[in-house]
DNA sequence: GACTGATGTAGAACGTGTTGCAAGTCTAGA
DNA sequence: TCTAGACTTGCAACACGTTCTACATCAGTC
């Protein structure tokens, strides 16, 4: 982390495939081999382990590129995040989430969710600390994921999916218990939380929220 | 950051100083010459300024002995963020928390301690960022934090100074405050929110947290 | 006063994120 | 087909966190 505030060496023209979508279909492959590799290393060893190198080399394209593409290991980080992030959203939407009651079914998402970080202890250190390392100039992808797992509470409280407005109040719950969360999460991924504190946190900041 | 999970150097018998007690008058001297040079560091750069070569140099220590007293770049960061923040806490232990309402009184020195922050923009970048980067081995300091947070909340809740015992309940709420709180510090060291949407996150929490 | 072990110093060295550069390759348009 | 310009490549170089080595100093003990 030599340089967090590092400005973006991106500043010639249109950047090649920064965006998911557009540039050439060579340039998005080189764009998903590259996401690829890097959440493999991150599954292996954690963030430590996505080195950039490491990444060129086992996505095949030169260190110059990789940094074409993303301009820090912070972009790289949470650039993987948030496809893999948005990936699972959309794999959720397809099935009503159980549960009687609003805690109940927030409870569902979240937990499922934290599972599944839960069983790549690695990767989801990488992330998160991507995550939080972040500055401006990662914005958009960071907006991405808060935007993806508002629409996934907002789901879970009103039991169908995308059924009616989401109030102020309900948007301002919905933020508090994603604060919570990532503060479960950024504790756990630094060892000072276990599975189980995370879920309990969350479920009182839930029960104390909809009450 | 090479080595976020890297073992302490300090595995031969008790080190030397890494209380803030303990130790012959000159290593607290040269405890404290360290962590000043780390919050004038932080203060004027941020987290990039605080360069452990820089450090050492202000503080007139080799680089060795840096590493002697503090293991990483994160310990030393942690350290000086828990000695200024319980510095700070014992300052406003000493008068009443103006406010009619617990809401009140909560926000009164929550604002009171983001104001703070804000207007030394640098050293919260740098303390935030150590914080949220600390792994297991920093966790002494960062529940050094933990609790001076809860106690100073605590105090503002019930009004009194230390008047009366807190109950499960208020634990949680309190927890979930400060997990806003950081959150809302997190988004505003990153350039996602401005001091005002800091606040207002944090009025709204208290709000619902206890109606 | 001399010895010994812990502590401090100076500085080289290593690893990894990041940048710079020169040369090759691919693509759109003439 | 040819060419201009964008894109890639391979590699060297730099910065900074961290570690290592060799030596100096200091405190306590005999």
């Amino acid at each position: 982390m030599t340089s967090v505030s590092a400005e973006p060496r991106n500043t010639d023209g249109p950047t090649p495939a920064t965006a998911p979508t557009g540039g050439s279909a060579a340039q998005r492959e080189r764009r998903r081999r590259i996401l690829d590799a890097t959440i493999t290393l991150a599954a292996e060893g954690g963030f430590d382990a996505v080195q950039m190198r490491a990444v060129a080399e086992q996505a095949e394209v030169a260190l110059g590129t990789l940094y074409r593409y993303f301009p820090s290991k912070i972009h790289l980080l949470v650039s993987a995040l948030a496809r893999e992030f948005t990936k699972d959203v959309e794999r959720s939407a397809v099935r009503a989430t159980p549960g009687d009651t609003a805690h109940e079914r927030i409870m569902y998402v979240l937990n499922r969710r934290t599972r599944a970080l839960q069983k790549q202890p690695k990767l989801t250190e990488a992330l998160v600390r991507a995550f939080m390392f972040a500055d401006q100039s990662v914005t958009g992808e960071i907006h991405e994921v808060g935007t993806s797992l508002t629409t996934v509470i907002a789901r879970a409280m009103h039991g169908a999916p995308d059924h009616g407005e989401v109030t102020e109040e309900e948007a301002a719950i919905i933020r508090i218990i994603s604060d919570v969360w990532l503060s479960a999460l950024i504790s756990w991924v630094t060892g000072r939380m276990d599975e189980q504190d995370v879920e309990k946190s969350i479920d009182v900041a839930v029960r104390l929220l909809l009450r």
